[in-house]
DNA sequence: TAGATTGTTAATCGATTAACAATC
DNA sequence: TAGATTGTTAATCGATTAACAATC
């Protein structure tokens, strides 16, 4: 169904139409046109039709999107409509703070297993889940299919853990170590750096202050 | 010295060259060509050569480019040279592993400040900083200057709070909760979405699979 | 000087916007 | 049917890449 060769740019967006859309559907809003969406959203309506339009068409001439079908649609383009099992590598505070994010849960993305090299954390459960120690995980991915792995470690670490993680099966890595991970072609990474997005708003904060004392 | 009028794309692209400026530093390398670093990168020398010409020339013909000087002068361009007094809004888990971050430090960024609702956090100290509840935050912005407030809140909280950090003097808002804040045109927001970036992990790992199953 | 590599202009490519015919 | 709004083509705009003259 989905064509190939659509264009990051385009792929970036789903994520937010998609959120926007589920708010929506929250509100209990039925049908709603590219052009109310836009205004929403900031963007304009001619893009919100061109981008739907790469996965064919979702919406009917004289009435709009229908809000459920759309949500639904984009899901699978997703691929939030399949069960991802993830595992958390890294129990601190971000770890934990991804494990009790309950609303992964509602996208597919099941929580089956946390593992730390701390052994205070041994014992420690979030959201039903175990805190495992390091030692076990080899092991436990060679019994439980795993599609992604979390890693929320020290940079110094997370090269090997990935390298084992990989060994064991796992194609896909979200990755929250502050350096970036160049894994084989054949291994699926997002790296998230939130100081990017931080020396991104220091930077409006630069421009805005010149602006402002002029 | 900076021009008005860089594109989005160009600034966005400089945290990932400062970053991996800064290891070349940590590395000891004195000198390097766009060529080289577009190896290091997987970006073109061009994009590279070009995208630091919109500030200004940085690099010598025949030599180069001298690493710590490229580093110190994308540090300015982003505003890393200041000091950006941060409070924390929200010391849950995600709360606390950002204050933990001591990166942020090195970067400008200093904890002036962490509040939260939950009684429970009173007398808890985060790197010296200790969790206030949200009742002092009023006086607190009174009394101390900060310069941007990170919410790490549940959507339901974020709007309110917002509002009253804005009304208080805050100009810059690093927003964590689960909902774009569409503030005043004169306040400066990042909202972060994590649940975006697994989307796209997502949406890959569909890819990935569809051409491997053919 | 010869070699290397930038800064910068020109060419290409892709993404966004505008416009409108198709159609519900 | 008339009105609304999509799907889609064409026009515009911007970003990336290629090429090379300037210069260290």
């Amino acid at each position: 169904m989905e064509e190939r060769g659509i264009s990051r740019a385009v792929i970036g967006r789903l994520p937010r139409y998609y959120r926007y859309l589920g708010e929506l559907l929250e509100a209990g809003v039925e049908r709603i046109s590219s052009s109310d969406l836009s205004k929403k959203m900031r963007v304009t309506a001619s893009q919100i039709r061109q981008d739907l339009n790469n996965f064919g068409g979702f919406g009917q001439q004289g009435y709009g999107y229908n809000v459920k079908y759309l949500y639904t649609e984009i899901g699978k383009i997703l691929g939030l409509n399949r069960e991802h099992p993830i595992i958390i590598i890294g129990a601190g505070n971000l770890g934990q703070a991804l494990a009790n994010y309950a609303s992964f849960e509602k996208s597919g993305f099941t929580l089956k297993g946390l593992f730390d090299v701390n052994p205070r954390l041994e014992g420690v459960s979030i959201r039903g889940i175990p805190v495992r120690m390091m030692d076990d995980l080899e092991e436990f991915l060679q019994k439980n299919e795993i599609e992604i792995a979390i890693l929320t470690l020290p940079k110094s670490k997370a090269i090997e853990v990935a390298e084992l993680v990989i060994e064991n099966g796992i194609r896909a890595i979200w990755n929250f170590a502050h350096t970036d991970l160049n894994l084989p072609e054949d291994v699926i990474v997002e790296n998230v750096h939130l100081s990017d997005s931080l020396m991104k708003l220091s930077y409006n904060i630069s421009r805005y202050n010149e602006e402002h004392q002029k």
